[in-house]
DNA sequence: CAGAATTAGGACAAAAAGGTCTTGATATCT
DNA sequence: AGATATCAAGACCTTTTTGTCCTAATTCTG
């Protein structure tokens, strides 16, 4: 139903909501989110160009988000990875539903609504911390920023 | 956010829940919905093997709606032809969200159960003769059944 | 300034979804 | 029975989505 795009994009937002002013590199968070890190890299581009996040270059640099997470919607994220097409005038192009759907494009464009509302109404400062339930996504808070695993680059030769 | 199969399905259904008792072959379903014909085809199948629609072979054949348009629900076409999964379990495997979703995660659910709730509560029924409202998917009522232009074999040699 | 860490951008590959075509099976009609 | 209309099944192609990799640009640290 969702993409999995927009899936990745939302547990990216989720993290770096969660470690506001610490930029975290993408392989940190790549990490945390469990999404393939070279993919995710193109997500966070997204998110940068969608102002959702700011993208900071060279040691300690890395990605961090770049309003009150309080501000940001997942209704916010989603526009800027993959907006959502509402129907707004006939798919088939017929002359007399023109301005008017017929009931099953109706039908269909209200649940569009519907899923637009709700998430609208969500923001990501609120999947933070609430009491009872798991933390988004980690198992630990701010986990410590630490160097991962040294990948042995595939290019050994010399 | 829904897939192009999806929507197909439904024109088809809507269509057929129209002609209901009698067989409406592909090529006269196709036209209607504006659906390429052997795309169709495969979508159709899928509805069959759904047990939502009957098919029937030979001169006078095509498909016929298999049960009432007032018991068939949205929701049973979605089913039909890509079914909607639910989260039940975190996405990322994390031990401590095995049986309680993170707050993201729950949300993402939430609003899926909505859509869910919203297409089993709306039937293909519901949405013909709305008055007030165009008829769906069609500018005229059971359209006559007549050949439709004869296509040139492109297979044309002697 | 040299070197390292990091994002930015885009080429390329693999997988999934969407779409076309051909062949075979089955039903109807004369 | 023969001719024809139609669905059933699946091979195959195209486009989109998802995923990988490499190079360039930028920024920090010593």
């Amino acid at each position: 139903m969702f993409s999995q795009t927009v899936e990745y994009a939302l547990r990216a937002m989720a993290y770096l909501a969660d470690q506001a002013k610490v930029p975290q590199p993408n392989p940190l968070i790549a990490q945390a989110t469990k999404v393939p890190s070279a993919y995710l890299a193109k997500v966070l581009r997204q998110l940068v160009q969608g102002g959702l996040l700011n993208g900071q270059r060279g040691p300690n640099g890395g990605f961090i988000i770049a309003r009150d997470p309080g501000s940001i919607t997942l209704w916010d994220v989603l526009e800027a990875v993959e907006p959502m097409r509402r129907i707004k005038t006939c798919p088939l192009d017929l002359a007399s539903h023109l301005t008017n759907l017929c009931p099953l494009h109706r039908k269909i464009d209200d649940a569009l609504a519907l899923l637009e509302k709700t998430f609208k109404e969500a923001t990501l400062g609120e999947l933070l911390n609430q009491k009872g339930k798991p933390h988004p996504l980690c198992d630990f808070i701010n986990p410590p920023r630490i160097k991962l695993g040294v990948k042995p680059s595939r290019r050994t030769k010399i």
